[in-house]
DNA sequence: ACAACATATAGATAACCGTCTATATTTAGA
DNA sequence: TCTAAATATAGACGGTTATCTATATGTTGT
């Protein structure tokens, strides 16, 4: 388990407005412009949060004509919730088993 | 599922330092100074994130003469969890079942 | 070609946060 | 009671980021 780079994914999910997106598209795709109507911040602001789950490989994009239609990347999710959840089990390779001795 | 509130908790954990503080505790209590040893920063940082997962449900502290002794608290944790697994699975109440008219 | 709509980019701003140094508080032991 | 060790608090600083306004780019239909 490599924090910085969970850390940094984690961050990416740990914003309500991007919560909320990814609940939007858990029923299926939507394009920017129906999103948008989700929220009450402008424009250019959702088109930050939509490439930003983008680069992070949350979220797939298909342009079709002039929209933007997303749609989930469930391979993806599926693979950061598995990582989520081995995080606070207890595991053979954890930090803790190869403690320093304890000062006291 | 309030946004607001769930995202709060994740960004408190979407930090690799706490994350890791999280493992080493993972496998039983530590003292402070003993955390300390596993990170290179100061010790009044060191404090400040102890605090906050304290604040956050996630770490319950004893202390014990001069020393504060850290434990998981895995009450709070197993429901942070179990919360999480529901964040991107279909549910009844999900706001995309409760979409306004598509534009497109 | 032009108008209208969807989206992207650039640049600025304000808030938040992880970290530091300096210092205070608390506790144990000599 | 004095010293040393563990921890807490205060205040400052720099980097990140969510947001905005203004504007550009791309696409469709008339």
């Amino acid at each position: 388990m490599n924090y910085e780079q969970y850390a940094a994914k984690l961050k990416i999910i740990a914003d309500p407005k991007r919560m909320k997106i990814i609940d939007l598209l858990s029923c299926g795709e939507m394009c920017a412009c129906n999103i948008l109507t989700y929220f009450d911040f402008t424009q250019p602001t959702l088109s930050h949060h939509m490439k930003v789950l983008e680069q992070a490989g949350f979220v797939t994009v298909t342009k079709k004509g002039k929209w933007n239609h997303y749609s989930l990347n469930q391979e993806t999710l599926t693979e950061f919730m598995k990582e989520f959840n081995q995080l606070f089990s207890s595991k053979d390779d954890c930090i803790c088993r190869n403690k320093p001795t304890n000062k006291k």
